[in-house]
DNA sequence: ACACGTTACGGCAACCGTAAGGATT
DNA sequence: AATCCTTACGGTTGCCGTAACGTGT
């Protein structure tokens, strides 16, 4: 079986250049890594490296096998980050994961003490509750509460929708629209399961009904897009188009006499104990964002 | 540093259950499970496995690490894999690897004697290049002739771009469309850099200025979407809707009097032999396609 | 009594360092 | 001569298996 420690020298010797370099770095005698790598070409049964006095450089198979050897040292990293527990894997919607969640981690990260190891996955909301109750992920952010055995939901934050328009279109310029005109414009859809949906039906009740939804694309990006060539109108999250308002790219209205909001809710493993690190975060997050009810 | 023996039997030991039969799988004594998994503990500083003479499950802890565990398996598979040259990194633009790659990907593996390990990356083509000179890819299969220094360029085969209309509009059904038609139509563009805009000055000359191109969406699933509701026509290589054809939810005609091709390539590095497992793909596909001039 | 896991201990292999030996500049 | 890597060899570590020992069913 493959020595990690091996490896590890093979990178760094590739690195470096030379063996000295690689042994001082690594704490290490000059003969042992000489010793290291010759085990390890061993075991591969090819050679890594070129043997020459002057330079120390990786042959053709050394070369292809760096990027995998790299791959793997940090594969291991994150394990003992994870063991140590000082490692979260988050799960997010592709909203949040686009458009809300990295400041968030970054003020996190920042936050703690000890150095933090992090990934994140993005994908549709439903699928999220299936990554946590997996245990492929450590934390969830979506876009509503999904409860599920075994987890438990908070509420992270309030996250207004708008109206958004091309800039060319004559509602441009305004700061609301009223429903009646709501129901004349063209909308154009996003990801789906993503609750938008929902809402708009708990909001506008019947009338949800006569919006003139013309079609659903697959992203929000490509909403945004669609809407800036002007192919028709969307329902946005707020967050997700504020450079484009800023650059004047897109146009965007709220709905006079209703408020429309968005929930996003943190879900995490019901039995989790409160100094664990997804708890940490969990605790970060609801307290930064003050969610007030 | 970690051994990686130890975390195998670690992975195993949660999926039998049981230290006899891990001990049983991987040719160990039983009291070495139970060692390894100790020194595991040790070297890792938290408990992994519940101590109790009837079932062994994981902690908390060890729930927590495990896919952590599972992944760096892999990844120390991958790396002998790419060792022993079985392992490719192909590079593809999202069309190729949505698309065209995995038949052909499937045929090459099940054709080759020894097991393959393989990844797909897919983006945009300009980048491909980029990961291809930087060693993070193997092989790469490209919308267009990317040369760059240090590597070779195969054509591999033909692709025929076809018009694509939703079902209702007024065309479908025809086979071919006429190229003043088609000056007509309000046509959605795809991804940037997929070369389809030069593929198409070239073929139609000055006359591609006419061409009404209203928006350029990201992707060709976006595209796709948006033909499907109607809210305009597309210029799109045929592989891409095959199915939705058959089903009866898109349209394609052929362009009358010209024929509208994209040659797809291989590229590779240069001083690659010709046994190494890239070059072994590239052959194959190129043999496989019978491309002819 | 049996099945399962732990503890104790000895042999053996593997790893690392020191010292000496080429080769190139 | 100096630098860099390799070879040779001995000491130590650490891994594995056998044997003996708890413990719960």
């Amino acid at each position: 079986m493959l020595n990690l420690s091996f490896v590890k020298t093979f990178v760094t010797l590739v690195e470096t250049g030379s063996y000295v370099e690689t042994g001082k770095i690594l704490g290490l005698s000059q003969p042992t890594v000489s010793q290291q790598i010759r085990k390890l070409e061993i075991t591969l049964g090819t050679s890594l490296i070129h043997r020459s006095n002057s330079a120390s450089t990786p042959t053709q198979h050394g070369r292809a096998v760096l990027p995998h050897a790299r791959a793997l040292l940090k594969s291991s990293e994150k394990f003992v980050m994870a063991a140590e527990g000082n490692h979260v894997s988050l799960g997010c919607s592709n909203n949040i994961a686009t458009y809300y969640i990295s400041s968030n981690l970054k003020k996190f990260v920042d936050h703690e003490v000890d150095p933090i190891s992090w990934d994140i996955r993005s994908t549709t909301n439903p699928e999220i509750g299936d990554l946590l109750e997996n245990g492929e992920i450590d934390i969830a952010a979506t876009e509503w509460a999904d409860p599920r055995p075994g987890t438990i939901i908070k509420p992270w934050r309030r996250e207004p929708l708008v109206v958004v328009v091309s800039p060319t279109h004559s509602l441009a310029g305004e700061k609301f629209i009223s429903i009646k005109k709501l129901m004349n414009l063209e909308l154009i859809g996003g990801e789906h399961g993503s609750g938008t949906g929902t809402l708009l039906n708990k909001a506008l009740g019947a009338k949800a009904r006569n919006l003139k939804m013309v079609k659903n694309l697959h992203s929000t990006e490509a909403v945004k897009n669609a809407v800036r060539a002007g192919l028709g109108s969307s329902i946005i999250l707020k967050g997700a188009i504020i450079d484009e308002v800023q650059s004047g790219h897109l146009a965007c209205l709220s709905i006079e006499g209703i408020t429309l909001e968005k929930t996003f809710h943190l879900a995490l493993p019901a039995e989790l104990p409160e100094e664990a690190l997804p708890s940490r975060l969990a605790n970060f997050l609801t307290q930064e964002e003050k969610y007030e009810k």
